[in-house]
DNA sequence: ATAGCTGCAAAGCTTTTGCAATCCA
DNA sequence: TGGATTGCAAAAGCTTTGCAGCTAT
């Protein structure tokens, strides 16, 4: 799975360089672009050829995360998923509808003034909100 | 600060007793009752004289999360926050908005129509979701 | 050349678990 | 009394950090 360019721009823009590391955890995001994983669940799918220590994956993803090419979710458990950031365009914010059956992840258009009119309703200031919805999804809805 | 009887019953109703250490850890949150604690935070506002185990707290913060007395809520860094449960009227889902000044919760009602419209709209079945608005509240606003 | 990266090993933190003793109902 | 609960200590996970050597630019 190759490598969009405008990935490749982002992190050279930005003060970090392009490593071999770097290409493979970025190859398996691409491969898996709809999906969250663990930082175990990268390691896993890195064929063992490449293999890279765990404590360069985590700093490469914190990295990712800086420059905002990957988005972060943490489970109740406290385990972290990754995945990388949902290219709406402009890199707008958005919600997001995760599958409970296959995992997928969707990203949901932000109706901006719904929030902030409940959110003036009762007399708050928003600076910025999550919305996530779980359950099934299109495909897995038709697969039954 | 004493603790309401409907939480006691709560937990009656159960299979859990009522201990010196439940009824510390909950006079605790009773105090706190609009803001998250984590476990560390429960324990440092417990008084030395009434001193618990730091396993005996998190195994009452899971019974009291498994019969809905308690709320959880985990930050970007994996570390877990609790608090009583908002009691809008017969416990129903709520949203959040999460004061980023003084660290209060306040719960909003949901707009179900909302949220299963816009997951229809997209092919989705709702299952549950959350929503959490984070800013500044009235008191905070007024404050300035 | 030189700032950034990497692997390795060790440490840090939060949370969980085993077990014998203790306590509530 | 008997099952739930507790404290203690140890373990388990996930994630981070220090450091010496290596690498991209």
């Amino acid at each position: 799975m190759n490598i969009p360019e405008s990935l490749i721009k982002r992190i050279k823009e930005s003060d970090q360089r392009i490593t071999r590391q770097k290409e493979t955890i970025l190859s398996v995001l691409v491969s898996y672009k709809d999906h969250m994983l663990s930082a175990q669940e990268i390691m896993a799918k890195i064929p063992k050829s490449d293999s890279i220590d765990f404590a360069t994956v985590y700093r490469n993803l914190k990295g990712f995360l800086d420059i905002g090419i990957v988005e972060q979710r943490v489970d109740p458990k406290g385990v972290s998923f990754f995945k990388l950031a949902c290219d709406t365009k402009g890199g707008h914010h958005h919600h997001h509808f995760i599958c409970l059956s296959c995992g997928k992840v969707q990203p949901i258009p932000c109706d901006i003034d719904y929030i902030q009119s409940i959110s003036k309703e009762h007399g708050f200031e928003e600076n910025y909100h999550t919305l996530e919805i779980f359950g099934k999804c299109k495909e897995c809805l038709n697969k039954k």
